[in-house]
DNA sequence: AGAATAGTTTACCAATTGGTTAAATGAGTC
DNA sequence: GACTCATTTAACCAATTGGTAAACTATTCT
């Protein structure tokens, strides 16, 4: 349950990763071309994916000896709905603001 | 710059400091009645703080000898601005079936 | 000053991380 | 079958993690 939060967060916090999943949401790439921008090991590489995929943030077909890797970005609706619960609260202060205009009057002529 | 945001999800990936968070977003709390739920020492509760501290997704104010912490939750708008991206692509398949219900007509009368 | 309370910091431990290189698998090609 | 090409897996390493217990700091109380 909150296991697949953990891996979910977890992903997320390494900014190669985070940058895979924003290249592979625009474009479907393979293993090969996803390594080619960045100065680490193809088998570093393949280890973040396999990260992103427990975490089902990616997914895989295989075409030949290719492996299409694509972006499941559905998968973060569920952090999406996480933060849902806070949203209510990180306003608070301009909500603070807005009570305090109502029950002062926020026009200025009242008299 | 996204060093903030890999301390950001890095903090959430955790159960016991997600909890944290959620409760302290209710009520602010001192160290010793955040950690009283759970089975860890107060040196680990405090170590977690000192996590979502760095990450900005909690304040703490003194009072005594109470340190007096409160959830931060604005800090998550980053998470949430950074999540936009990615809805636009989330919902794809939906899309697409708008698109071909529009094509095709989505009335059953048309002749 | 001395004792009690609330937290933090230090030193340690086992497990995990992100990275490496080298060996192993899998799938097309000669 | 032998040879590439694409990728994963294995073995290793240094750094970091979440946890502990014990020592330390800061504040209040007597």
């Amino acid at each position: 349950m909150s296991q697949q939060l953990d891996l979910l967060f977890y992903s997320l916090s390494d900014q190669t990763r985070r940058d895979i999943l924003r290249r592979l949401t625009l474009k479907e790439l393979t293993v090969s071309q996803i390594a080619k921008p960045y100065k680490i090991s193809l088998a570093a590489v393949s280890k973040h994916l396999k990260v992103l995929e427990k975490a089902k943030l990616i997914g895989r077909r295989r075409d030949g000896k290719n492996h299409i890797i694509h972006a499941e970005p559905k998968t973060l609706i569920k952090i999406d709905s996480w933060i849902e619960f806070y949203k209510q609260y990180w306003n608070e202060s301009f909500d603070q603001l807005n009570t305090y205009l109502t029950t002062v009057g926020d026009t200025k002529n009242e008299t």
